[in-house]
Formats: structure tokens, sequence, C-alpha cells
DNA sequence: GTGGTCTAGACCACG
DNA sequence: GTGGTCTAGACCACT
């Protein structure tokens, strides 16, 4: 498994855990249909309680990304089924705000934040359209 | 003062002062040289702890965006006065990371992703250069 | 046969058959006296484990709905040899009571509930008198 | 509080607890703008570990009946903040029907069924129009 | 072997 | 004092 654990990070490592998964399903690691590695095997290998992976499923499942079938596992749901609402465009605006405003009272100029932007979208092997 | 807060949030009230200050000042409502309104008076504006702006204003001064001088009070620093480092760049980057990688997840596409940008621009009132 | 299993649910495969035999038996599809199909045969019908069939029919035999001889299958028992007991009257109101509770906060209104009620007795294709 | 706990029930004690305080609510007991009691004191109340209760206010917010402010209590929505959307009706139809269906098949007659709507809707002290 | 539930007890951040 | 997070370890139900 790909995924990093930062203890000391103020970023709770369950969210750690839900957005190192959304990244590796963005960056093609990982598709629909897949099944994410057991709660309990995923926390030995990060060294990490049960419970603590456990809340991170959840987490996935609430925001639509997987299906928990009890006793059997977490799958990758298709793009087809997770519908992106308006609700959740706006909320990645709502994401997106304070993150650039930060950047640019630190100075930034807007072609290093989008600079950054393209470095995401390469990171994630996406092609970066007329950015 | 331009502040709203959302109590139900789950983003800390300090945290939501810390971004807003922020946003004013990319915005350009308050610029270099500007004093912060006092602790106390912000806090009765906001109907908030008088704690809960300290912590606000020395998170912003850990960030380097405002000096804070006892009893005269919280200056806005100048962009000159604030060096982007290479650390900050690269944290910029982090930060965007996680929001676009859900979002691409949740199935946005790449121009959905970047018109939230520019809209994110437009609302700092910035020309948002070839985006 | 007319069972269909959603494996993504939270309710157990087990209990989703249960069910579904009594909404069939409700509906008259099938009758006192009729034979279930055997516990082999509707597994492999449902692509389910034998297990989970079998524990559904004793399930059904438990709650005094069907009998199930060795070797010779499970029968459905007629109304008459079935005892209304005023115990199972009082599960049943126990049984609607939550979801009639939830609808209510949730905003619903009796005139909704009750029509509710309508459409589920409709289904069952029983006369929904003086509702 | 009125919240009685069945320990040997099928249905996991957080459950309980949750129907008992849509119940509640119903019932009138409490209402919009109230502040449920503390998970740990509520906990304390029932004999159960704080976690249990935690996770029943939690299932209480995804149903949009509470909001959780963190560090600062659980409040009850007011019914015009719950939006009823046609997928809440249906699933009130949804899980009033197994519940009827069984009634049917053990034996109980439309009228008798009714009556136990009836007795649930005096129970939650609200008229039963027309029933 | 899987997730679900529950307990007990700890430290932290927020207000 | 509140909820949030995390750990450790247990038993159960389902497949």
């Amino acid at each position: 498994m790909f995924i990093q654990i930062e203890p000391l990070s103020n970023v709770p490592i369950y969210e750690q855990v839900t957005r190192q998964i959304i990244e590796g399903i963005a960056r093609g690691d990982m598709g629909p249909g897949d099944t994410l590695p057991s709660v309990r095997s995923l926390a030995a290998d990060l060294g990490v309680n049960m419970h603590t992976v456990n809340k991170s499923y959840h987490e996935l499942e609430a925001k639509g990304i997987i299906t928990i079938r009890a006793k059997s596992g977490a799958i990758i749901r298709s793009t087809e089924e997770r519908a992106l609402t308006p609700e959740q465009l706006q909320q990645i605006e709502k994401n997106l705000k304070p993150v650039v405003a930060e950047g640019m009272v630190l100075g930034a100029t807007v072609d290093q934040i989008e600079h950054m932007m393209k470095k995401v979208f390469a990171d994630l092997q996406l092609p970066a359209e007329g950015v």
C-alpha cells in the first residue's frame, strides 16, 4: 500500500488515510470495482488502530466514493454511480478558496498558483487542458 | 467587519476568522500597514470569545501575514516583508492536491475544476491570466 | 423466483430473502400448502450461499410461517394453523413505531404516512379499507 | 432521560438510543433548538459507553435530525431546516412494507394493522386523521 | 476472515 | 466541560 502516515500532523490520521486513498484513485492506482484492503490488514500495514481505518472507510462511503459491503469488504464505486451534484462543485470551490487566498496573501502570483495547479494535475496524471 | 461566522461548521471558529481575514486582504479590503481591529472589539463584533480571536491573530502572525505589537495592535505586513519561500509554495501545492483529487474522483472534469479556480480568482478580484 | 437481492444493502441477505418470501405470500404469489423451492435450488438461483437460504427458511419457521420437513421440503402453513397472538400484534406495533416516528420527525404529515400505508397495501394487493 | 436500553435485544444499543430520541422528539418531549445531553452524561445515565452514544448522535446528524456543534453539543434542528425529500418518503414506504407484509402473513387483518397504526399515532400524541 | 458493535480509558482542541 | 481522536482488545454475525 502506498499510504504514508505523518503521526505528528494536525491532520487526523483517518483523514490522511482518506485523502491518500482518494489520491490513489484519482491517480489510477485503483479503480472502480476494486476492493480496498480489509480495515484490519490496512491498519496493520500502517501501524494504526483498526477503528481509525474504519472511520476513514466510512468517510469515503459518506462521500459516495466507495460502498462498504458488511462482512465482505469495501468496493470503489464507478464514476457513473457517483453523481456530481452542484453542491459538490460548490464545495470544491469553497475548499479551493482559502488555499488560493492564502497563497496570494503570502505573495504568490496567479501564475505561480496556476503552476502549482499544473503540477497537481500532472501528479494525478491528468491532462491540464489549456492551463 | 466583513466576517461571517458559521457556528455549525466543522471548521473551528478561530480558523474561520483567520481565513476570512486572509481573504479580506487578498480581496484588497485591507492592505499592508493597516491595523486589524483590537482582539476585544472584533470578538465583541463577532460574538465570540476573546481567546478565539487572539488565537486567530497569532496564527496570522505565525503565517507571516501580520505583526503583533503589544499595546499598539496587529499590523498587516507588506508583501515585500513577507518572503514567499519555496516551502510555502510547496505547501500551497500540498493544500491544493487533496481538493483537486477529491473533485476528480467525484467525477468533476479538469475543465470544471479550472472553472472553479476562475470563480475563486474572480471572487478575489484578481485577473485570471490565461486561464 | 421473484426475489431480488441487493448485495449492497445493510440488510443481511438472509433477511432480504425472508422478507421477500413473506411479501410473496402476502401478495398471494404463493399460498398455504405450497412448497418453497429447495434450499439448494433457491441458493443457486440467487447466487448466494446455501447456508444463507437455510437460515432464512429457519427464520420463517420460527415465525410460524412455514413448516420444514426434512427431505420433503418447506411448506407454507395455512393461516388457520398460524395463530395471531396478542404478542405478535404488539410486535407489529413495536415495529411500526420507529418508522412512523422517524417519518414524523423528518417532517412527514400524518396524511403522507397514511398515503404510504395505502401504497403498501396496494402493492400487496389488499383492499385498504376505509383508509 | 426517558430512554430504556434492552441489552439483550438484536437491535444495537446505539440504534435503540437513536430510535428513542426520535420518538421523544416526535412525542414533543424535546423540540427544535433543544440541546441533547452530552454524550458522556447520557452514556453514564444509560450505563453504556460514550462511543455508543456518540455513534447514535452521529446517526441522528446523518438523518438530518440534529446538528452536532463540536465541543458545544448536539442541537435538535427545526422542521423547516429538515427538507423531506422524495427519497425519504420512499424510504418510509420501504420500511413500512416488511412490517405490514409480515403482519398480514401472520394472519392480521387490514383493520388490525390500521388499529396498530392508530395506537402508534396516539402514542406520539398525533391526531390520526380519518383513519 | 470480514465488518459491526461495544467497552475502557486516554489525550487533545476548542470555547 | 465538550466533542474529536486514538488506542487496545473483545465478541458477534455473516459469508
